[in-house]
DNA sequence: GACATGTATATGTGCCGTCATATATAGTCG
DNA sequence: CGACTATATATGACGGCACATATACATGTC
């Protein structure tokens, strides 16, 4: 479902090939949301039966054809809608809570491990946000940011929230599944 | 990949109907996962076909009669051996922050209600999640809790944690884009 | 008496996503 | 010279998941 929105998103900043919109999930969206390649190629056709996009071939010597897609008014109407719209209410599926809510299971070290590996993850996770948000300051600084500019900094910051919060959470629960040893009073 | 996981978890603590594991689902983990019943029943299937689970047909009256799931042996391994390993790379999608990076191009006061409504359901989250704390802990109030137990509170106070974030990440990004106007000094 | 709800299992259909593969040319690296 | 990477589009196969629907009986509600 989103996948659609997400492209005719793209596309309202500007003409796009499914080449160039598979650059642009990876290298803008990446940190959030993940899209096949040739599932994009699949929803652009389906764009285009619905009328919300338009194609014209571009030629070009030395590489191949690009196939350039335009967004359309019915497709910026449905845009809109949905970015105005209420959530689809989205399935919760956290595999992670799922291990965990059967690891009473496992023996004392092995969950120890479970979770340390998962801490780990989380934080190489949040050096990657965190390097990513520095690279934009960095970028950034001094200028005045404006209002699209600010949402796409908000979504990095959410990320790095979030991992923050599930380190936090991890270690909480390592602390109280392990406690460190304290000297008798 | 992960329901036949989570069906082997719940098997692991008893046998089970496919009846019994829906409502399983939809009681214990239904805050962070959610299961098709039409699906239990292919994985169930698919289980038995893999040696991982046992039927028997237990005969009821007055209501139809229930296929009993028990896990094997080979049942165990593979759940010990999902527990343990490392985590499947799961392609992370979400939908909200896909909607606040492409937001600029709303009207701001379209974008201040899909963030206010944003940070209403997830309020409505909270409550429900902090009820369902609140009523474990009067349930356990007083005993000790073993580590099954603690790990299953983890998965709640881990939904918790997290929806928090997300109030004060929105509740942040509205006050950073909707400054409360300030008398001159 | 009709209708809804609970218990219980199962199939059909269709969408979406992933992975593999095909094709064609230009440039780069060892 | 051969292998790999980048540019660019497309299809086939397969699996998972959601939603609808079927069946059957008992009990409770208006």
């Amino acid at each position: 479902m989103s996948l659609r929105h997400a492209i005719l998103g793209f596309l309202s900043l500007r003409p796009m090939s499914g080449y160039d919109l598979k650059k642009a999930f990876d290298e803008s969206v990446g940190h959030f949301w993940t899209a096949d390649q040739a599932q994009i190629y699949r929803a652009l056709a389906r764009l285009v039966d619905d009328g919300h996009v338009e194609v014209r071939t571009v030629e070009q010597t030395g590489r191949p054809d690009r196939r350039e897609h335009r967004i359309t008014e019915a497709g910026l109407r449905e845009l809109d809608g949905w970015l105005t719209g209420a959530a689809e209410p989205r399935p919760m599926r956290e595999p992670f809570l799922l291990k965990i809510f059967f690891a009473g299971r496992l023996a004392p070290d092995d969950l120890k491990a479970v979770l340390t590996r998962h801490v780990d993850t989380e934080r190489r996770r949040l050096e990657t946000l965190t390097g990513l948000a520095d690279g934009l300051g960095r970028l950034l600084a001094g200028r005045d940011i404006d209002l699209p500019q600010r949402l796409r900094l908000a979504t990095l910051d959410n990320g790095i929230r979030h991992t923050r919060t599930e380190i936090e959470w991890a270690d909480a629960l390592l602390e109280q599944i392990d406690p460190p040893s304290r000297p008798d009073r």
